[in-house]
DNA sequence: GTCATTGCAAAGCATTTGCAAGTCG
DNA sequence: CGACTTGCAAATGCTTTGCAATGAC
């Protein structure tokens, strides 16, 4: 990631190695007001401001996947920064990467049958994670 | 529609059979701002709270499908209000449904492998519809 | 020293909510 | 008539933007 921000002629700046860390480190999916939690351990001054735009660079580079939600902030990961398909808990906000074959695929046939030219590919599933169904939904 | 409202106990308001008629008659997706514009040209006093509330009720009645998007406004599915897969034209917004098998086997396989319990399921694809790419993307 | 970046505050949008006035049943 | 609805305005929550001060190279 810091190679891709030096190489596309952005700054490293203390604040920016510091997202960049927690995003590489984190398996949960976490949103900005998270990042910045985690990171003002560290930046007490640090501004939600800086996380959004440092997020936006990296997404352009490719090196952040953006999950968008409506309603709820959108999450982002940074460890598999490809579209791939997650499963999300609607009780807890718990966000897993579940095992499905044959994304692409899905996505050329579509492409073939409409004529659209596919950019991306959002296949998201909602519902109650496990933990969530045994404390009685 | 009408019935599903009136056995629920809401009331028939000639705002909210105008509400229902547009939905009901739109094939392509309109968003809120869409339904009121259209609306608008009989009602011009009605709110954009009024189009609001109206597609909440019908929403957890069933008889409508929301489309959650971040950035943008969501959009509403009157026609097919359960879910199914969407294909989205970042250039002019045109949203379409394309004809994909297999899409609740999807869902079952994924329940099995992660133990969650699914609710509801999103498999949206974002790219360019074949208009906008012959003039010129 | 330059120019990108920071942090703050204000703005922007889609959506929701509170409430007085109006209306369906 | 009483309870549900309407429409307005204000509020909310996430995200973006403008701008002066700061700091990376």
């Amino acid at each position: 990631m810091i190679a891709s921000l030096r190489k596309a002629g952005y700054r490293i700046t203390p604040q920016r190695l510091a997202i960049l860390k927690v995003l590489a480190e984190s398996a949960d999916h976490p949103d900005v007001g998270g990042i910045h939690r985690k990171v003002g351990r560290q930046y007490p001054a640090m501004s939600l401001a800086t996380v959004y735009k440092t997020i936006s660079q990296l997404k352009d580079l490719g090196q952040v996947l953006e999950l968008e939600f409506s309603g709820i902030a959108n999450r982002y990961d940074g460890k598999k920064p490809y579209a791939h398909p997650h499963v999300l808990c609607e009780c807890c906000g718990k966000i897993v990467d579940p095992e499905v074959p044959n994304t692409e695929k899905f996505a050329a046939d579509l492409s073939r049958a409409t004529g659209f030219r596919i950019h991306s590919t959002r296949l998201d599933f909602f519902g109650t994670c496990p933990t969530c169904l045994r404390k009685g939904k």
